[in-house]
DNA sequence: CCGAGCCTTGTTTTT
DNA sequence: CAAGGCTCGG
């Protein structure tokens, strides 16, 4: 027997071996899942069943796509060339770049980043005269998302449209398609989409790439979304070999598109095919899958499955109750001191539902000096003076980019204001060229000839990269950019600290593009580009360094701790407000927690605050999730002090919620994160974060809208909001 | 055209 | 409360 098929269970071994035909594999957490897939392309290659080239796996993640091209390599002793492991999107976005000319776009097109498909959006609201109505940039562009997600044009999102709304909508998803495809450039809906309307609509491309894979495998199926499956099954040829790997517990991504129903429906969709459930789970504690197994039973779209492990039951989910997030912070912040002692920090990690929550647990780190990395949140290459330099070598590739040459053509400041860069856009629009043409030609337009001076140095400085691109290598031509610009003189005078990670940030890209430049020796400018434009801070992010982690439920999916700490248990915040209303979204938060849990091997802290600030909000209601996991599994450890607020009713409490919280007996030295009216009357005298004490002249409006006139001494006057003010009462 | 300061506004998760 | 958009004065 091949040594691939040695060392797995029955279940296992099955999955591996099954290499015919539509095969779905229900994957449980931690069941080795990655193993099988990489167990199992490994064997189809040792078995000489294909070549590498005749074989895709699709994964999430790059860096999910990197490991398992790692793993199989390993398996097989050596590297294997040609093997398309990669990222949905990546994959379509090297197959556009091959077949571009099919749907009259140019190889070297653009990648748009959400960033840039806002802005196209903005445009294009504003071109329709629809600005400073209800159409919002960003919901519009999230409707074309969704749309585009469904497999959905413009054209035929025209012709469904009714009333004022949709039509409007349907207007702005036109224009956009229309002004991006001018702009030679596609966003990251249109790499699926357009991938999928080529396979369909041309006949001898779809052939040509039905023929070629004789093996589809994918990852994270549950996670797929409509336009994906359909990619999926344009791919897939006659023989059906298909092989799927998720778990519908572990399906977060709806709000993106992800549908459930494709690996619930997957029987359905590919007939004859198998099912393999993998349940065991190899690395959890007894505990914690019985907690996980718990709250997950709640949920009714799901498969009946039973993990269990041969592991000991190990120690009870620890709850934390505490006061607040900064008291949240702090205790975690102790613990992890305390289990420092058994934990290394690399197995150990933060998540919470919101990227926002990350700050005051930076803070306590920092306090306690314990090393910390965030992975997540705004990535690298979203930062604002990467997006700079990156508009430069977007246009430098792709000078039809309207997108990048609005960003930069007057960064750094070269004296051409709003009205100009709304004059070359009309102009551009109106002679059907580019705003970069336009520039070009500045001077044979009465509206620009003002102008030309100044573009004049921009247009040079863009033409003569152009001529540089075939032949410098990337990280060259960087350096040479950045020089040309002044960026790193312009930086460091902006502002003395953060101008400092500015030009941090520019030096490590420069030095990111010279590794590309040396591990890739054909390395062009347009393909560097085109890589980066799908590269998120997951990817980079490695656990090597003894620093603890900290990163979003979402962002932890497919990673495994020691320890986890899952923080902001409160309902309204996890889970999410408006999830308390739909069932389904519902059940997606707790399939969220269910992967949050299931990141453990060891020991789950949960943390769950009596007041939470959230934009003027009280979020103060554990979070149903804790009431779901067996009382027998918790231990609870009670750190607040002082008053609870005690909602009056499920979800998030406005500020009235406080008013019950004073009993008139109250304690002196208790402190009162909110008052309200019966609180805080004429006279009183309050504690400000910034201003100090001062006394309470004068008090407007109730509730929400309370206003107080607080005379501070050595400041005045100060009239303050009290739902947002953190006042207390000394007096 | 540019920058300061006012006002509004939003508030999930990300390939 | 913070960040971003927008208006206004230089």
């Amino acid at each position: 027997m091949s040594r691939l098929l040695e060392n797995l269970n029955e279940a296992q071994l099955e999955a591996v071996a099954t290499t015919e035909g539509p095969l779905l594999v229900v994957a449980g957490a931690w069941s080795f899942k990655t193993k099988i897939l990489t167990r199992r392309l490994a064997h189809i290659l040792s078995e000489r069943l294909a070549e590498p080239y005749q074989l895709l796996a699709v994964t999430f993640t790059n860096k999910a796509a990197g490991e398992m091209n790692d793993r199989v390599a390993s398996e097989l002793g050596g590297t294997v060339n040609a093997l398309s492991i990669s990222t949905f999107h990546s994959f379509c976005a090297r197959f556009l770049r091959r077949e571009a000319e099919h749907l009259g776009y140019d190889s070297g097109f653009t990648i748009f980043d959400e960033d840039d498909s806002v802005t196209l959006a903005k445009n294009c609201i504003a071109e329709l005269g629809l600005a400073g109505s209800q159409f919002k940039p960003k919901p519009q562009r999230r409707k074309i998302s969704e749309a585009k997600n469904k497999m959905i044009g413009a054209e035929q999102f025209s012709k469904s449209a009714s009333g004022y709304f949709e039509t409007s909508t349907a207007k702005i998803y036109e224009l956009y398609q229309r002004r991006i495809r001018e702009c030679n450039a596609m966003d990251f809906d249109d790499l699926l989409f357009n991938t999928v309307e080529l396979l369909r609509d041309n006949q001898e491309i779809g052939e040509k790439y039905r023929s070629r894979f004789k093996y589809i495998m994918v990852d994270e199926y549950q996670d797929t979304n409509h336009v994906q499956y359909l990619l999926l099954k344009s791919l897939v040829g006659e023989h059906q070999n298909i092989c799927v790997v998720g778990d519908e517990d572990q399906s977060i991504y709806g709000w993106r598109g992800a549908d459930i129903r494709n690996i619930l429906d997957f029987e359905k969709d590919f007939s004859g095919a198998k099912v393999i459930k993998l349940e065991r789970n190899y690395r959890s504690t007894g505990t914690i899958l019985k907690a996980a197994s718990a709250v997950i039973s709640n949920n009714m779209a799901r498969k009946e499955k039973t993990l269990w492990t041969e592991s000991g039951d190990g120690d009870k989910l620890v709850l934390m109750l505490v006061n607040s997030a900064e008291d949240e912070a702090a205790q975690v912040v102790g613990r992890i001191g305390t289990e420092q002692a058994t934990t290394a920090l690399k197995d150990t990690v933060i998540l919470y539902r919101t990227n926002a929550q990350s700050r005051p647990f930076e803070e306590q780190l920092r306090r306690a000096n314990v090393p910390y990395q965030i992975v997540g949140g705004i990535s690298f290459y979203q930062r604002r003076e990467i997006k700079d330099l990156m508009a430069y070598l977007k246009l430098i590739v792709n000078p039809a980019d309207d997108i990048s040459f609005q960003r930069i053509v007057n960064y750094p400041l070269r004296g051409i204001g709003k009205k100009s860069i709304d004059d070359i856009l009309t102009l551009a629009h109106r002679d059907n060229i580019s705003s970069y043409q336009a520039a070009l030609k500045a001077g044979d337009y009465a509206e620009l000839k003002g102008k030309q001076k100044r573009l004049q140095p921009f247009v040079e400085l863009i033409e003569k990269y152009r001529e540089k691109r075939e032949t410098a290598p990337i990280d060259i031509l960087t350096q040479d950019l950045v020089a040309d610009l002044k960026l790193i003189e312009a930086l460091r005078s902006e502002d003395e600290i953060v101008g400092q990670t500015r030009i941090e940030n520019i030096e490590s890209f420069i030095e990111g593009a010279a590794a590309y430049a040396r591990s890739n020796a054909d390395a062009h400018l347009d393909t560097y580009l085109a890589e980066i434009s799908l590269f998120t801070d997951l990817d980079s992010y490695a656990e090597i360094e003894d620093k603890i982690t900290l990163m979003t439920l979402h962002t932890a999916k497919g990673l495994e701790y020691e320890t986890v700490f899952i923080v902001g248990l409160e309902e309204g915040l996890f889970p999410m407000g408006r999830a308390l209303a739909d069932p389904m979204e519902l059940e997606e938060e707790r399939r969220l927690f269910y992967v949050g849990v299931t990141r453990a091997k060891k020991k789950i802290f949960l943390s769950t605050a009596a007041i939470r600030h959230r934009f003027g909000e009280v979020v103060s209601m554990p979070s149903r999730f804790i009431a779901e996991i067996p009382d027998e599994l918790l231990e609870k450890v009670n750190y607040r002090s002082g008053v609870h607020i005690e909602p009056t009713r499920a979800g998030t409490g406005r500020l009235p919620y406080a008013r019950s919280s004073r009993p008139a007996s109250a304690p002196k030295g208790v402190h009162y994160e909110y008052e309200t009216e019966d609180g805080v009357g004429e006279g009183r005298i309050v504690e400000h974060p910034t201003f100090g004490r001062g006394k309470i002249v004068a008090v407007e409006g109730f509730g929400e809208s309370l206003r107080l006139d607080i005379m501070f001494s050595g400041i005045g006057l100060k009239k303050i909001m009290a739902k947002y003010a953190k006042l207390k009462i000394v007096g």
